[in-house]
DNA sequence: TCATTATATCATGAAATTATGATATGTTAT
DNA sequence: ATAACATATCATAATTTCATGATATAATGA
């Protein structure tokens, strides 16, 4: 047991899984959604979300990190964008499957 | 404060999100690629992936109310499938942007 | 320089997710 | 009928994620 090519898709699938969990929270979906209709401050999500300014912070630090959003800084202010445009594709992929299974999603309370 | 139109965007980023938690989960995402190959029985994926039987039923309940798969009755056995094409499209997109992200998605320590 | 504004970081408690082990359900074969 | 096998369900404990509040950093303007 425990051969190598096991290990190694253990750790593959945990970087995959790590990359999909940035958008397995309502915020960060959010932010990902508000920055596809052009870049914004960090002080632009926070009021348009009416969340804290360390929470998207915090959670644009993340999504930069899974490669989500870049940001660019202009004087005292930090812009995120989203530069690739392979997102935006997911984000509509999502959309239609999600379409087609309203009902069910919401309903799973296992995990 | 708290417009209609905001709760509506809250109460859909929420399932977004949600849907996208499906595969941000080590396991479940092994068990969608596995799937991409071929339907499999609930056995032959807890054998694959070494993890508990139920532990792999749950996740499998998980990804079925998702959206992500179906399942099919034959006997004593369960065959789970991936039937929409969108999944793969999904899973293949991850990969690129992944690919390209490689190296900043593992140092993701902050949440 | 000092005050103000914008953003980032971090510790901690609260909440959600996940694995585990036990048990239940359902099917087949004897 | 009952034993054996495959899968599903569920309570609970362990782990992880997340929001909050406090503080740090950095840029601008007075």
């Amino acid at each position: 047991m425990d051969e190598p090519l096991k290990v190694m898709h253990v750790i593959q699938s945990e970087l995959y899984a790590k990359f999909f969990q940035g958008l397995s929270n309502p915020v960060r979906y959010r932010i990902v959604e508000l920055l596809l209709d052009g870049e914004k401050s960090v002080g632009e999500l926070v009021n348009t979300l009416g969340a804290s300014q360390s929470q998207i912070s915090n959670h644009l630090a993340c999504l930069k990190w899974c490669g989500y959003v870049s940001s660019r800084q202009d004087g005292k202010y930090v812009y995120y964008q989203i530069t690739d445009k392979r997102v935006s594709q997911i984000m509509e992929l999502a959309r239609q499957v999600v379409a087609d299974n309203a009902a069910h999603i919401n309903s799973c309370t296992r995990m």
